[in-house]
DNA sequence: AGTACCACCTGACGGC
DNA sequence: TGCCGTCAGGTGGTAC
């Protein structure tokens, strides 16, 4: 699930549940959501600090620790994160837990555990170790016109990709090229200013109006298709039924009509 | 440079 | 009811 809208909202709620208190204990109950540290550093490196500040960058949520160090936390397709009092409400698919002095518990949940946890040293040399492009949110107009200008592949594939631009995956970049009339498959390369313009600010607009709807899909707008996302699902504004088509592995979904190949 | 495929995991769903 | 293939919004590696 966690693309940066979601990922956004996951930063919102744990900066209004979790910073400034004093981390008890931290208990890995899956070592394998671990990346390059190991369960006992990870403790070490939290017991007895408190979270500072966070920051997000594409799909990476970047937690900034008194002690200097930062605790990053990637959700791959299931991942979230839950602040509860009593320990009975432990969720299912808890990986990682924290226990704050106040008696509350932060559990990073990650059912498929294909998200991953880590610790780092600085957040810019963590993005750049991970390879990450500008984060999609902060973007200006003349970055993202020399990011796309003269990709040779799909339009999808270039949004999607982490390393051009962090923080669009699969179902974000068909909501984009859906409001901005562009088929999934358009080469960049012959995008004209005008259309570089609009598929910018359909850029931003979508991820705009998905964080202010929380980033759940059943509060946004009827215009938009990610609603419709399922087989048999119609396209909002001309009510034919949508496309599935594979791009870089992933299902794309379109109108045939509204957006022009 | 771009794509296709596989792997990592767990679970839901539809067909037989 | 049960088994099996397919699919799912993540990334990373390989081969072409």
């Amino acid at each position: 699930m966690p693309e940066l809208p979601d990922v956004e909202v996951i930063k919102h709620y744990l900066d209004s549940t979790s910073l400034h208190q004093t981390i008890e204990k931290v208990t890995v109950r899956n070592p394998k959501i671990l990346g390059n540290v190991s369960p006992r550093v990870l403790r070490e490196a939290l017991t007895a600090r408190k979270f500072q500040t966070t920051r997000r960058h594409g799909k990476y949520l970047l937690v900034h620790l008194d002690g200097g160090s930062w605790l990053t936390l990637h959700f791959g397709m299931t991942g979230r994160l839950e602040y509860f009092g009593d320990i009975c409400e432990d969720p299912r698919y808890d990986r990682l837990r924290i226990d704050f002095v106040n008696g509350f518990h932060l559990a990073y949940v990650c059912q498929r555990m294909l998200g991953e946890v880590d610790l780092a040293e600085d957040a810019e040399s963590f993005i750049k170790g991970k390879n990450l492009g500008p984060d999609a949110f902060g973007l200006d107009f003349t970055t993202f016109r020399n990011i796309i200008r003269g990709r040779r592949g799909a339009i999808k594939s270039t949004l999607m990709n982490q390393r051009r631009i962090a923080g669009i995956g699969n179902i974000y970049a068909d909501e984009i090229l859906f409001q901005t009339g562009l088929h999934p498959n358009t080469v960049p390369d012959r995008l004209d200013e005008e259309m570089l313009r609009r598929l910018f600010q359909g850029m931003k607009g979508v991820l705009q109006t998905a964080i202010d709807h929380h980033a759940d899909s059943r509060r946004l707008p009827r215009t938009y298709v990610l609603r419709q996302r399922h087989k048999g699902g119609t396209c909002p504004r001309c009510k034919v039924e949508l496309r599935r088509v594979k791009i870089s592995g992933r299902t794309a979904y379109y109108c045939p009509r509204c957006q022009a190949a």
